[in-house]
Order: C-alpha cells, then structure tokens, then sequence
DNA sequence: AGCATTCGAGACCGAACGGTCAACAATTAA
DNA sequence: TTAATTGTTGACCGTTCGGTCTCGAATGCT
C-alpha cells in the first residue's frame, strides 16, 4: 500500500547534494547548505536518506560509479596509449578548472576522511583497486602493442600513473595552467615509453 | 612596562596546534579540541593568537618553514641523486605511516581550504615554488654529474616530481606498504635517468 | 467513503560551536 | 607602595549544529 508520492527526484537531490560535498567537503557542509541546495524540508531529506553521513555516502558512491564505469568505456576503445593520454587530459580538466578547484571528490574524500573512517576508507581502497585494474590492463596491452617499454611491470606502472593522477589533483587546487599539466601529463607518459 | 608573564611556551603551543589540525582538518578541530590539547583556558588562546584561523595560521607558518628548511639542509650534502632518493623516501615514510595516517600537512590544508582562501592558497603557492627550486637546483646538478639524462628539463621535471610526492600523500591516506611506496619512488627516480 | 501509509513542512531540541568579557593574579616602573 | 600593564580564568553570549517529532496533505487499497 502506497501512501503519497515523493515530490523530488532522488538521482537529481544527489547530484546537487554531491555537489556541496564536493565544493566545500564534508565537515564544512551544514544541513542548511544541502537543504538550500536540494530545496528539501529536514524531514524529507531525513526521511529520504538518513542522516548527513549516509547522505554522503549515497552521493559518493554515485561519483565513484560513474568515474569508474567513464574510465571502463574509454579503455574500451582506441589505442591503449591513445586512450591513456585522453584520460589523463581528462583529469587534468578536473585539475584544472581554475573557477571552482574542486579538483577529484574521491581525493578530497581520501584527505578529508579516509583516515577517520574505516567504512569510507575500504570504499576509496577499492575504487582505487578497480581504476588500477584497467590501468593495468590498458599498459600490459600497450606494451604488447609496442606502444610501450617491454619491461614494465604493468600493475606497478598502473599504481604509479594513478599516484601520478592524484597529485596533480592537489596542485589543481593550487592553480595549474594547462600548460604546466600538459607537461607534467607528457613527462609522465614519456616515462613509459 | 611589562605585565604578567606567560604560563606556556608560544611554540609548544604552537606543535600542540599543529598536531590536533593535522590530525582532524582545520573544519572538524573545534576550540575544546585545542584547548584540550595545549592545555590554555579559552581566554589566553585568544589574547596570544587571535582566533582560531591565525592560530592555525601560524601553526602552518611553522610546518612549512620546517620542511622548507629541512630540505634545503638535505640539498646541502650528498650527490644530487642520492640525495632526491633520500628526500623521496621522507616523503614515503610520510605519506606510509599508518598508525595515524596524517600524510602531509601542506597537502591536506591544500585539499581542504586552498580553493576558498585565497591568502592561504598563496602561503602554499609560495612554499611550493620554493620546494621546486630546490629540486630544480638539484636535478640541474644531477644531468651535470651524469646522474640524469641530458634531455630533461629541471624546472619541468622538479614539477613533475613534487606532483608526484603530493600523489604519494594521497595514497598514503588509504595504506600504503613500504614497499609499494618504493617501487613508485624506484620508478620515479628511474624516470630522470 | 474510509483507512492505512507515506511524504512534506517546520517548530522544536539539547549540544556544541566560535568568540567575548569582567574579575582577579602577577609582574615592572616609578 | 602604588599605578600601570599584561596574563589567566571561567562564566557567559548568541548562533548554528545535526537531528527529531508532530501534524496536515496526498496517495492506494478495500
């Protein structure tokens, strides 16, 4: 027996809560923050999603979701090298994007929280296993394609990239031209060659 | 004239700030938490330094005047590769230490408050150039002495290097083995060659 | 129509927040 | 000894915090 409709779309209260954590982190959120945000009542959003933590955790695992299955669809297609340059190019425009500086939730999260919150911790450690995984595979079948050195360790060099990846999220934070990342992307992907 | 004389140390004050910032952020450190840890009543905190934003100011102010400091010391002796690989594996153990899992200060103010305070995004800009020129003085020195390859160019590779010492703080905030960490110092290092 | 159920709005809650202030204590200069 | 100055203390301030609860509105089932 179904009692009265909710008058919100849920992907869409998410979306717009993912983005206050995302701009201003978690501990500088406040209810108020999220409710201007989403323009829901306290109750509804209580009712809907719980508390502000499971909040945040439902919009985090949307962010990562999404992150993951982007990466999945581009390793899909095109040359491992040619793919592993327009991914990197890709965060380096999260990097960039000098207006805002939110820079990558997931590293924001990784500061912010990992080291308080065990639950949260094993979620990020995942996801980053996941995204290694097809970095992994990408770089095995660039080496295979010639594309890069032959002696590579493929996973090593696939934790190093994302290393790589999440430091240039931090100088993002500070102002990157394009400029200064696209070298730092070349330098990078040079160093598997 | 002088009045009544201070009961505490202004820079054991200071570490004690610094240790409880460092550990939970500047948004999630409340004032109890500050006066519990320095063991100041409220009032003398604030007649010494203000509020809460300059005590952390001043705090950060001595954090990177150390490391700042510290690696110029470390520039000081050694061989140019020597001592990079040296200053990496202080950074890795930074970044590896997983009873607190603290990370690097400079990162996690950076993550946290640099996209929305513009004098203490300039602080770290500041700090980040000064870091670079020493690493850009000692990769010159290094492609001299035939340690590093002659193609490299040492501004740009000091800044590749850095952005890849800040990927290692991120990555120690989820756990990170020794070992894992100094395969991506290996691989990094190898990569100047 | 009547009832069970769910949702929306917002008043309300105790606790914690960052910050101020007045009274008292300790020191030095005169 | 007294006046001036500075430090310490803890009560106190208004605000905001995350979270709850009540009550009326909207729906489906019978």
């Amino acid at each position: 027996m179904a009692g009265r409709p909710r008058e919100f779309d849920e992907d869409e209260v998410l979306e717009r809560a993912l983005g206050v954590f995302w701009e201003h982190g978690y501990a500088a959120t406040s209810l108020t923050d999220l409710l201007e945000a989403t323009g829901l009542a306290k109750g509804s959003l209580y009712k809907a999603f719980g508390d502000k933590r499971q909040l945040f955790l439902a919009a985090l695992d949307r962010y990562l979701e999404k992150g993951r299955t982007s990466l999945d669809l581009a390793a899909a297609a095109g040359s491992p090298k040619q793919t592993l340059r327009t991914w990197l190019t890709n965060a380096m425009s999260m990097a960039t994007c000098t207006g805002v500086r939110r820079g990558c939730f997931g590293v924001n999260c990784t500061i912010e929280l990992a080291p308080h919150d065990e639950e949260l911790r094993e979620r990020l450690r995942k996801q980053t296993r996941g995204l290694e995984q097809i970095y992994t595979r990408l770089i095995a079948a660039g080496i295979d394609a010639g594309e890069f050195r032959e002696g590579l360790d493929p996973a090593a060099a696939a934790r190093w990239l994302t290393t790589m990846i999440d430091g240039l999220q931090v100088r993002g934070k500070l102002g990157l031209t394009k400029a200064a990342a696209q070298e730092t992307v070349d330098l990078t992907l040079s160093a598997l060659e």
